[in-house]
DNA sequence: CTTAGGG
DNA sequence: CCCTAAG
């Protein structure tokens, strides 16, 4: 966890710089490197150096999670950083990795750090003390200048003799601190000269004192902004600058929309509980998110950025599709929602026109394809969520396939309403289209019954044929209506996250069928399903035998209880008329003498009726 | 694969 | 309905 931390923070570095200097040959440079500095977030928004003390739970930790590093870096995604950088319009996706690295940064290091120690140690004095945060800064004097204690010195040399350790959004470019900045602040010699970064890399910039955005005009905050991250903007909104800017300079994406000044490196204009509650809103947008492809959100995280090595980038640029409203300016009061999935196709369909030019590949989200270097060649590939699970597949372009699913949750209504009270055999519509017909005879008698879920529409095809021989006599109507059920089976266009979990549709009981039931079980006995559903049921595709037995549990369960209970129908559910009830008794009876239910009365009156007694 | 039973 | 264990 811990070791993804790190990573991270340098794989911000190298995505920034690379980004800055244009230069995307190597992802893993580790020549310049930012100085960083150890500090505390104390509750009420001050950065507190970190002690000695600190220093050495902190290396522990590096320490004993060093192993985590020796899984393969994450590659930094080379199509979209550079190509699309234009120095005067400011490229949406990189304002993207800003976005990305505030919001993933910020949680997953704040969690990483938690569950790391709380993990490790038990202690509740820990796990306060790993609340707290703990935040490598980079050696900028602006947010300590004024009141390091004596031993920064040391707490920082001592972090310098390993790698940058957590991640810092203004890590990278603070040096080309504006006039504005300075004029601010008082400029101070940076200390550590040699630890500077190369030329391409700009040193830190120290802004002693007081950041009071607000007096900046537009023009000054874009300058501040590309001194801040680097980048150029063109956005013309103040707030969304002083937010993004306040963001990279606190190191935090929990800055409220709200005026803000940073005096002494202390927050003034939100108290920590509007930032905590606007960190917490943070957090859950992120799981929200991520939910949707993981279950608990620790996991995603770590599948996200363990089992498949994806950068934070690649991970966001798939939720944003790579492409930002970046005149999002206007939209800056609110944070930015992530789209939803589908909106991400919709959106990015749209986009593709736009960019039509550079784009080669029809893609549907086109911000998740990317070149990976296989081998010799280059494969092109796009992320595709499988159960819970990012994947990548290599891409190919499919069209819809199969049309829409319909509502079969409606369809299942109308059987129970409608049909019942003419539920016998029909001779009379046959003459609906072999089309809407052949698309539920996909079993007939003879022939194996398809495991649940799997395989089942592979058998679609090749039976088709059969159907011929299906003698339709046997047809119930409930079969004639389920146009809709076996294109849900063979949809490949939805995602297949959803086609995999899918679960199967819900069709209610009808009385006809549960008529069909009791006769089967009387017939073959309680408990051969298989048999009941290849003699009684072979037309109705869509019930398994697993289904009839469910189906039987609860029918005994239902004639047993409302037999005790006084009749206590549910609502939702049809009512089976009582003389299949009565029938049901007498079966279950039948084969269980003592009814889990019932009465010692009731097995006596059975005994004496089998002759028992 | 089929059954049985818990979820 | 789903999932699993047990034959």
């Amino acid at each position: 966890m811990f070791g993804n931390v790190e990573d991270y923070g340098e794989m911000f570095q190298d995505s920034i710089f690379q980004t800055r200097s244009g230069s995307l040959s190597s992802t893993n440079q580790i020549g310049n490197r930012v100085a960083y500095k150890l500090v505390r977030v104390a509750g009420d928004g001050t950065l507190v150096p970190a002690t000695d003390e600190e220093m050495l739970k902190v290396k522990d930790l590096l320490e004993n999670n060093e192993h985590v590093n020796e899984h393969d870096m994450p590659v930094l995604p080379e199509p979209i950083q550079t190509e699309k950088y234009t120095p005067d319009e400011g490229s949406p996706s990189q304002f993207l990795q800003l976005e990305n690295f505030e919001g993933l940064f910020q949680s997953e290091a704040a969690e990483a750090y938690t569950e790391n120690l709380n993990s490790r140690h038990e202690s509740k004095e820990e796990l306060m003390y790993g609340t707290q945060m703990l935040f490598a800064l980079p050696d900028t004097k602006f947010q300590i200048s004024n009141e390091l204690p004596g031993n920064v010195e040391q707490v920082q040399s001592e972090v310098l003799l390993s790698e940058p350790i957590l991640f810092s959004s203004n890590g990278c470019s603070m040096n080309q601190s504006t006039d504005d900045l300075n004029a601010t602040g008082s400029p101070k010699e940076p200390k550590e000269a040699a630890l500077s970064t190369a030329a391409s890399k700009p040193e830190v910039s120290r802004v002693a004192g007081e950041i009071c955005l607000d007096n900046l005009s537009i023009r000054a905050l874009q300058e501040t902004f590309r001194a801040t991250f680097g980048l150029e903007t063109t956005c013309t909104d103040k707030r969304w600058l002083k937010r993004r800017i306040t963001m990279g300079l606190i190191n935090s994406c929990v800055v409220p929309t709200t005026t803000l000044t940073i005096n002494d490196n202390k927050l003034i204009g939100g108290d920590q509980d509007a930032i905590d509650a606007f960190s917490k809103d943070t957090l859950d947008e992120e799981r929200a998110i991520e939910s949707k492809d993981t279950p608990s959100s620790p996991d995603c995280i770590k599948g996200h950025l363990d089992d498949f090595g994806h950068t934070p980038v690649e991970t966001f640029v798939d939720y944003y599709s790579g492409n930002e409203d970046f005149e999002g300016g206007q939209r800056s009061a609110k944070r930015v929602r992530k789209p939803t999935r589908r909106y991400i196709v919709e959106t990015s369909v749209t986009n593709e026109r736009q960019q039509s030019d550079e784009s080669m590949i029809p893609s549907k989200d086109q911000s998740s394809i990317q070149a990976v270097s296989s081998g010799g060649g280059v494969v092109v590939t796009r992320m595709v969520s499988l159960a819970g699970s990012r994947i990548q597949v290599p891409y190919v372009s499919h069209g819809r396939r199969s049309r829409p699913r319909e509502n079969i949750m409606a369809l299942g209504e109308f059987h129970s309403k409608s049909w019942e009270v003419k539920a016998t055999p029909d001779k009379g519509n046959l003459n609906l289209s072999p089309s809407q017909l052949n698309n539920d005879v996909n079993r007939v008698p003879g022939v194996k019954s398809a495991p649940r879920r799997v395989q089942k529409k592979s058998d679609k095809d090749h039976l088709k044929p059969i159907f011929t021989e299906v003698d339709q006599d046997m047809m119930e109507p409930e079969l004639l209506d389920s146009s809709g059920d076996s294109s849900d089976d063979n949809c490949v266009d939805v995602p297949i996250t959803q086609s995999a979990i899918r679960r199967k549709l819900h069709r209610a009981w009808t009385v006809s069928e549960v008529e069909k039931l009791v006769e089967g079980v009387s017939k073959y006995g309680v408990g051969k399903w298989s048999d009941i559903k290849r003699l009684s049921f072979s037309p109705y595709t869509h019930r398994t035998s697993v289904d009839l037995k469910d189906k039987w549990r609860n029918l005994q369960k239902a004639s047993s209880l409302n037999r005790m209970g006084g009749g206590l129908k549910k609502h939702g559910s049809m009512a089976i008329p009582s003389h299949i009830m009565l029938q049901v008794r007498e079966l279950a009876q039948k084969q269980s003498p003592i009814s889990p239910v019932e009465s010692k009365a009731r097995v006596k009156r059975s005994r004496s009726r089998n002759g028992f007694l």
